[in-house]
DNA sequence: AACGGTTTGTAACAGTCTGTAACAGGATGG
DNA sequence: CCATCCTGTTACAGACTGTTACAAACCGTT
């Protein structure tokens, strides 16, 4: 299903995550949700969009597999990327209060996502309490990485920035099961430049010196980590969490 | 109450709001809400903290009077100021979820917010659902509005920052019945600037940049909006939503 | 295996933003 | 009332990032 090389590291089976780990370090049992909301799986090739902003709001998105970024799009064209999802994300839950989606959902490669329609979630809610926690606790932490991340683009040079990313990939990847010492990005340079606030010929120089200071091994796409606490000095302790 | 010069325009008289305009054009009945949770009158004056990170989370608050920052600390001392909240605006809740607040938020003047303790919040979303769409709806404007910001930031050079900064203010002042015209600025211009993602003197000179191309007239903290297409034009249009 | 298009890397150059400093205007407190 | 502090403004030099251009590697297709 995907063409790109896979994740390294001992991957837990696709299957073993039927009780998907989510946003914050909450679980939720997505057999208790299927109860009350008819779950509809969606695959999504390179490229497609899960939603586009406009579109009217009806679902909120399970990441189950692969991985999307999410754009915030302006009305003279500009274009930001905010935000990589990867499985366990819920996707979705900045349009909740709008008829429409703010934003767009875009696949980074073949990827899948799971449709949980918003009426039957918010009738599940009179049902299961904890679904209603879980999604307050997940609006709350999504607003607790944004802001992280203001901090880090606000504060950083271009270089610490990379690091900082770098180190956030790498801690997701491990929440996931994968290895975080060595492992493939999903993004373009330029969407990675786009959510860092920078140009891509920049991230490539800031990855470059990274890898001339043997703080990383980067090939196009692969990195190994080498040197993780140097990497963390960079990025000033935290390397915003997520 | 207030030592600086107060706002211009039209303002409703505090008491007019008992019922507060809140986030998103959604409009709360705080009289329901206080059947239900003891709601406490905080003060605080300019500088005073409504509470840091790492201290308990037990309550949210809603700003009543005067102006508040919200700050982003790193452990490393680097700061970040990741909004300005007025009137109408419901603090706390990225601390959803938490045992321990995650940010600082801190007065920009003699100001007061309404402590609502989150446990009798939680009780009360059961008797009134309104509450708890409320809630949410908060928390997912809020995402959507650091978003926002996300992109300004990462699209806009200095000055057109500072343009969209002015027309954010301005909208909000509006909002809450001010004029949109004239008003002053309760933040310095540090706090801008780290919110901006730039330097003060950099603030200042696009200030001065403005005022020199009749968009605006700026004297310290006092501005006057004198060609808002004009600043639309700069900002992009949308000029992020609050 | 060859092809075209996309992505990534490197370089030189230009430009914006920053850092430093000095100064002015209010505000604060004695 | 004066001295001091803080905030804000402006100027100039310099650093970092953006721009532009080009080459190489990779991808998917033919």
């Amino acid at each position: 299903m995907n063409a790109q090389a896979p994740v390294i590291g001992t991957a837990p089976t696709t299957e073993a995550f039927a009780f998907p780990s989510l946003a914050n370090g909450d679980h939720l049992d997505i057999e208790a949700i299927r109860q009350h909301v008819p779950v509809r799986r969606c695959k999504h090739a390179a490229g497609q969009g899960i939603y586009h902003a406009g579109q009217p709001f009806q679902a909120l998105y399970l990441v189950h597999a692969g991985s999307y970024k999410t754009c915030e799009l302006a009305d003279d064209g500009r274009e930001q990327v905010t935000g990589f999802r990867m499985r366990g994300s819920l996707i979705g839950t900045e349009s909740i209060g709008l008829k429409n989606y703010s934003c767009d959902v875009i696949a980074l490669e073949d990827s899948e996502a799971w449709e949980l329609p918003y009426p039957a979630i918010l009738r599940a809610c009179l049902h299961l309490p904890e679904l209603q926690t879980y999604l307050t606790s997940a609006l709350a932490a999504e607003v607790r990485s944004n802001r992280s991340w203001m901090l880090s683009l606000g504060t950083l040079a271009a270089e610490r920035r990379v690091a900082a990313f770098l180190l956030d990939v790498a801690a997701r990847y491990a929440h996931l099961g994968y290895s975080a010492k060595h492992f493939i990005l999903r993004m373009s340079r330029i969407d990675m430049a786009s959510f860092l606030a920078l140009k891509h010929e920049t991230v490539s120089r800031a990855l470059s010196r990274l890898d001339d200071l043997h703080f990383i091994a980067v090939e196009r796409r692969e990195v190994h980590m080498l040197d993780v606490d140097g990497l963390r000095a960079m990025a000033g302790t935290g390397a915003a969490l997520n």
